[in-house]
DNA sequence: TGGTTCACG
DNA sequence: ACGTACGTGAACCAA
């Protein structure tokens, strides 16, 4: 017997936007709509086993059949455009399931759905109807079964004549009567006010009908619900006609069009990708995945032991995908528990112990021709320099791919890498170990399979990465430039920088004596002694007990933060000692304890991680210790510097920076003639934007007008709004306004240029650097003002801040280079987004201060010249 | 763990 | 009318 399933297409998608977050995808296509549809579609599906299928959808602008209607159903909330332009994609869905759509110029999908659902009533179906909207229920019959939708549209409830009965006493017509009465808020049907649910189905109870209970009014019980009915006939009359759906549309069903024998798994597939329902692919039927990743499950490995490992020699292999396991995220201090191995034949694991003296293992690890595949071939390379291993051949990262092709899934895993481009499943490291004080290393067995399964991984990853690098034109940007960077910043990890210890105790001293001097001070001004770390007590203090002004609010109360207390200085002695105490606390707990711990036992250098796979412009970022905010801006701060010293005798720091990168690179890709001229007559750009903006003569520029001129260049960099920038500068939405429009008024093609990048953002999805590197705006598009306009800053940003990455990135890979050719002893250091230091031997200072401008300036040819500072010292604080 | 604050570019 | 400048990481507090 066969079973014919119709889908009311508006409300299911409706009911799944609602209920889901507002997913989208990595092209920032929404697909939250199109996800709970495809949901829905599997279970029925899997559970109603439909012989034909159909879904109904509106088309086109409905004709109403009464005057009336066209008050009410006019008055609908406008589908948002999150929603509207899920519909083609849900149009795709189906196409992709083999399903047949229907429409009808004119027509609602529940008309459709009521003028069929008679036809095969008529003729004796087996009929389902998938839908939210419990109007519908009065479609039930013999024959017919209502299915709503229940938690968004995870799960369905089947209705037939009994159930109807048993929930609401009534026969499946009077569904429409109920809603005459009661009404329905999420339709715009009135009803009769005063009468709910349960009203109206007393009512119903009694009388059978809206027309029957109108006739009997007199004899309703209830003085003020007797009066709702008598004053509000026609609105009972309407609501009812309102709720019935229509049973005689222009609709004729031709069953045999709507037969249904399943879908094609490749074509679904494909679409998932498109999507990205990662989750939902392995549930596409008769597709290879699903039945061999069943299979796959089964993953075989070997262990190599003394006694087998000549065996194994053989199986060492260029390409190879490799994964050194090991014991904590710091790889400058964590053991080495193991190694996984893999190729298209085999997998292996090889415990510390046992590497150690694999000869044939060590030997084909630090051979430079036997091509490797790695997971973070930064991590592999710095944590075996630590214990003596050399590893060479890196030639292909999965980490630094995955992360060009997706900078906003920041910080990827193995697990999260082989669940998108691998066919086999790793286990999350937290799963295998436990986390945090959990934390345990498991039986030998569970870990050597998880590390083996790591590099299998990796292994399949590869040619699938490759491919949609290729596909992106990311490929040079892998091979050219993170993959080289990546073997730089190992460099420079490893070496790391000298720090002197002594004097940061010295200078930790002096701050305890001072923050004490403070404490006192502060709890005598207020009167009391309180925790002045605690925002929450603080602001107590001042809020309530000193009775300050509050200027402005976070979540949890008023703000604390210094740009508030330097308004609020004025008021009470109490704020200055405050904010310097603050500022001393800040050096105190991160600068000198924070650093001293970072200071490795053996070598008396701190040796931070640089990440270049978490920013989401293509900027690396540095940790434990943090060494691109070490303190400069403040005298007192910048006093730390005096403890970054070279590693060796007679050495000197060399700090570099490139003079204004961000606004130079903003000249160039925006081609603005005067930005151009102001940059290739080498000006001080703030007081040529002063000049410009404020009309005057270079000698007649003042110290405001270049410091306002200076915060709108900032401004233009970061995606400019008046606001924020009046915020910077203390001055009115209005005058802000006005400096953004005469800046924009000379330096026109960076107006033009920000407005071509919005543009193209919102049609792509996605803006570039000049080097190719992507950045994906998901909300570029959005309804939402407050996220379209965040997305619209970045949108501006990125390819100035990502290009200026790009370009440094490129500077630090010549500049190793060219040390090495030169065979100098000079080393880099660090990296700081615009600067970077070394430590250079006396003999080698006049060189360096001739080379490194030099790479540095011409690592990118721009339509201006870069520009570099040099300057060197005893110390980081001296190199100024 | 999330919120706040503050150090840097 | 909406309410923020762009990008980070670390320390601390309060649940």
């Amino acid at each position: 017997m066969g079973h014919f399933v119709l889908i009311d297409g508006n409300s299911i998608a409706n009911r799944a936007f609602y209920a889901l977050p507002l997913l989208s995808t990595s092209a920032g296509l929404h697909t939250n709509a199109v996800l709970g549809f495809t949901t829905m579609l599997l279970k029925v599906l899997e559970e109603l086993q439909p012989t034909h299928i159909m879904v109904a959808f509106d088309a086109g602008k409905v004709v109403f059949r009464h005057s009336e209607f066209a008050e009410y159903k006019g008055g609908r909330k406008k589908t948002p455009p999150e929603l509207s332009e899920q519909f083609p994609l849900m149009r795709e869905l189906l196409d992709a399931f083999s399903i047949k759509r229907f429409e009808l110029e004119g027509y609602e999908a529940d008309d459709i759905i009521g003028t069929l659902t008679k036809q095969a009533d008529e003729q004796n179906w087996k009929t389902t109807v998938i839908t939210g909207d419990k109007d519908m229920l009065q479609l039930v019959s013999d024959h017919v079964s209502v299915a709503l939708t229940r938690k968004g549209v995870s799960e369905i409830e089947l209705y037939t004549p009994q159930e109807i009965t048993d929930k609401y006493g009534l026969e499946p017509l009077q569904i429409i009567d109920l809603k005459g009465l009661m009404g329905d808020t999420s339709d715009n049907i009135p009803g009769v006010p005063g009468v709910g649910e349960k009203t109206a189905l007393k009512l119903l109870h009694e009388y059978g009908s809206v027309e029957q209970v109108l006739e009997n009014v007199d004899r309703v019980s209830g003085k003020k619900l007797q009066e709702n009915l008598r004053e509000n006939v026609d609105k009972a009359k309407l609501s009812k006609a309102l709720a019935t759906i229509m049973r005689d549309a222009p609709v004729e069903l031709n069953l045999g069009d709507t037969a249904y024998d399943g879908y094609d798994g490749a074509s679904v597939t494909e679409f998932f990708k498109k999507m990205e329902f990662k989750s939902l692919l392995s549930k596409v039927k008769g597709t290879a995945p699903t039945a061999q990743s069943e299979e796959k499950q089964a993953f075989s490995f070997e262990v190599v032991t003394s006694a087998n490992a000549d065996a194994f020699a053989a199986n060492l292999t260029s390409p190879m995908a490799i994964y050194v396991e090991m014991d904590g995220e710091n790889y400058h201090h964590a053991p080495i528990l193991g190694f996984g191995l893999a190729n298209e034949d085999i997998a292996l694991y090889v415990s510390w112990d046992e590497a150690k003296e694999w000869e044939a293992f060590r030997n084909w690890l630090g051979d430079a021709g036997q091509e490797k595949w790695t997971f973070d071939g930064k991590r592999d390379t710095v944590g075996l320099a630590w214990h003596g291993l050399d590893i060479k051949g890196i030639n292909f990262d999965v980490y630094l791919a995955s992360y060009l092709l997706n900078a906003a899934e920041s910080n990827p895993t193995v697990d999260s890498i082989a669940a998108q481009y691998a066919q086999i499943r790793v286990l999350p490291d937290e799963e295998l170990y436990g986390k945090g004080a959990k934390r345990l290393i498991p039986e030998t067995d569970e870990l050597s399979e998880h590390v083996a399964k790591k590099a299998k991984a990796i292994w399949q990853s590869v040619p699938v990465l490759r491919e949609q690098l290729e596909e992106n034109d990311l490929s040079g940007l892998l091979n050219d430039l993170e993959g080289p960077l990546s073997l730089v910043l190992a460099e420079m990890e490893k070496h790391g920088v000298r720090v002197n210890a002594e004097r940061l105790a010295q200078m930790g001293d002096e701050l305890d004596r001072k923050l004490e001097e403070l404490t006192a001070k502060i709890y005598d001004l207020a009167g009391m002694s309180f925790n002045i770390n605690s925002p929450k007590q603080l602001g107590e203090v001042l809020y309530e007990k000193l009775d300050l002004p509050v200027l402005k609010k976070t979540k949890t109360g008023p703000s604390t933060s210094a740009d508030v207390l330097e308004k609020l200085a004025p008021y009470h002695p109490i704020i200055d000692t405050i904010l310097t105490f603050r500022q001393l606390g800040k050096l105190r707990s991160t600068y000198i304890e924070g650093l001293t711990k970072e200071i490795h036992g053996n070598t008396s250098k701190v040796h931070t991680i640089f990440n270049q796979a978490t920013t989401a412009t293509g900027r690396l970022s540095s940790t434990d210790p943090n060494l691109q905010n070490i303190p400069i801006r403040m005298e007192e701060g910048r006093k730390i510097r005096e403890a970054f010293i070279p590693s060796e005798a007679d050495c000197y720091i060399l700090a570099a920076d490139y003079s204004q990168i961000e606004l130079r690179i903003l000249a160039h890709i925006s081609g603005d003639e005067n930005l151009i001229d102001a940059f290739r007559k080498n000006m001080d750009i703030h007081t040529r934007t002063a000049m410009d903006v404020f009309g005057v003569a270079e000698q007649d520029v003042t110290s405001l007008m270049r410091r306002q001129a200076k915060a709108v260049n900032f401004g233009i960099v970061y995606g400019i709004s008046d606001y924020g920038l009046s915020q910077n500068l203390n001055i009115t939405r209005k005058e802000a306004g006005d400096f953004i429009e005469r800046y924009f008024s000379v330096f026109s093609g960076v107006k033009r240029w920000m407005e071509e990048i919005v543009q193209q953002a919102k049609q792509d999805g996605y803006v570039t650097t000049l080097l190719q590197r992507r950045r994906y705006l998901p909300d570029i598009r959005s309804s939402n003002f407050n996220l379209r306009s965040f997305a619209e800053r970045t949108a501006m940003n990125t390819p100035i801040q990502g290009t200026a990455a790009d370009v440094i990135k490129l500077a630090m890979i010549r500049m190793q280079k060219s040390l090495e050719e030169k065979g100098l002893k000079s080393r880099m250091l660090l990296q700081v987004h615009d600067e970077l230091v070394f430590e250079v031997p006396q003999d080698e200072l006049e060189l360096m201060q001739e080379l490194v401008p030099e790479v540095m300036e011409n690592a990118l040819e721009l339509d201006v010249p870069l520009k570099v500072d040099v300057n060197y010292g005893r110390s980081w604080y001296d190199a100024k």
